[in-house]
DNA sequence: CGTTTCTTTGAATCCGGTCAAGGTCCGTGG
DNA sequence: CCACGGACCTTGACCGGATTCAAAGAAACG
């Protein structure tokens, strides 16, 4: 495992003092299992950035539903769902490193806060269009379908090896739109049918990577 | 019916030399009832403005399924989804003029130019915003629910009179993630519980604004 | 007006949700 | 090392909300 950015496995680190200005702005913060980084509603004038471990941003509805909005490795950028203040919350799914940075004392670090500027708005817009993905998902597919894109883009971070899921089936019915009952089926099936084999709860390899995106349409 | 800027009623007319750069940087398009604007998928260095009509942007899956992803109306910046490429296509809903800015353009336009970048990037982080709560919708709520906080977004474009529909039942459906036939007797239900009353089928007052949002948890 | 397109309604069906039990994994302590 | 307890995962049976299929009505258009 290099200690070099990586969106290819939920457990490598990013190294904190690379060309990426975000490796020397900031402060590094380690969070624990299912601890709170920023709170729904909050003032969002920071940004993060996953250095170890992954995190979830979930926002809740008063009756206690529940959406997740994304999930984030190692490398990744979060917190940027704003204008003036958050809309979801952020949570460690496991234990965590995150660097934070104060977005308003960015142009105290001259070329590296504009470079860090304009990092923040490419993530902006890859947000974006990630949510607009999701928007898709959540909109148009079947409950089979949700659960084979899923396993899909997971997969493809973990790039053919064993791939490990970050997080648990509530999280993933959560983000899928669909209940934990569900989700467990549709797993189920994928497994009957020979497309995925799982390896305990969250270790998985998909066996026929073909078939399964033919599920997935695009 | 105010020639200013006006988010309130989708057939109001943006003053087209106003404080606003949009105003004079651009060129004026007009569109026809259901014409593309753009298609998904284009390369997108474009940025749009509705001046009058509405329009909407829509993603097909290869199978035919629809979503749409927002409606826009006077006043609004759209086409602004993505680093290099569409995700989404654009149409206009009925008859439409449209600005549109070339973006790489934008630099010649000195100061004028300058706040036009800024306006993209406020209205993108809208964009975001707007995209995420279409999320919840879309993940959480029941069709009841959908088509509640529909209604309350548009009726609340059009403070107080008479609301008006800019887009046909099918475009609902395809917007809340449902069938056209659910949307029907969703509004059915909505009016035989007296929380809004149809004259025709785009033409609507709330009757019970208090109970309506009752019933779209916050 | 006649034709086409859109909207509404009804009946039957089915996918996913709900409710209820077991099962599995793991950490803790005896 | 094993027994216990709790959290998480899985499965089954049933139910119900939303879709599908079909057809009638209403509105828009030439």
């Amino acid at each position: 495992m290099t200690p070099q950015a990586s969106h290819s496995n939920p457990f490598a680190q990013v190294a904190e003092t690379d060309a990426d200005p975000l490796g020397r702005i900031g402060v590094r913060m380690p969070f624990a299992a299912g601890e709170e980084i920023y709170a729904q509603d909050e003032e969002a004038d920071m940004v993060y950035r996953v250095v170890s471990g992954a995190v979830r941003t979930t926002r809740l509805l008063s009756d206690g539903r529940r959406q997740i909005g994304d999930f984030y490795y190692p490398g990744d950028l979060f917190g940027l769902e704003s204008g003036t203040e958050h809309r979801f919350s952020a949570e460690a799914l496991g234990d965590a490193v995150v660097m934070v940075i104060k977005r308003s004392a960015l142009s105290h670090y001259g070329d590296d806060g504009l470079r860090m500027e304009r990092l923040i708005w490419s993530a902006t817009a890859r947000e974006l269009q990630r949510t607009q993905e999701h928007l898709m998902l959540l909109g148009c597919k079947s409950a089979c379908e949700k659960v084979a894109a899923f396993l899909l883009d997971i997969a493809d971070r973990a790039k053919g090896e064993l791939a490990v899921l970050a997080m648990g089936r509530q999280d993933m019915a959560d983000y899928l739109g669909m209940t934990i009952e569900t989700v467990c089926r549709m797993l189920r099936q994928l497994q009957d049918d020979g497309l995925v084999e799982f390896k305990g709860s969250r270790r998985f390899q998909l066996k026929q990577r073909a078939a399964l995106s033919r599920l997935v349409v695009v």
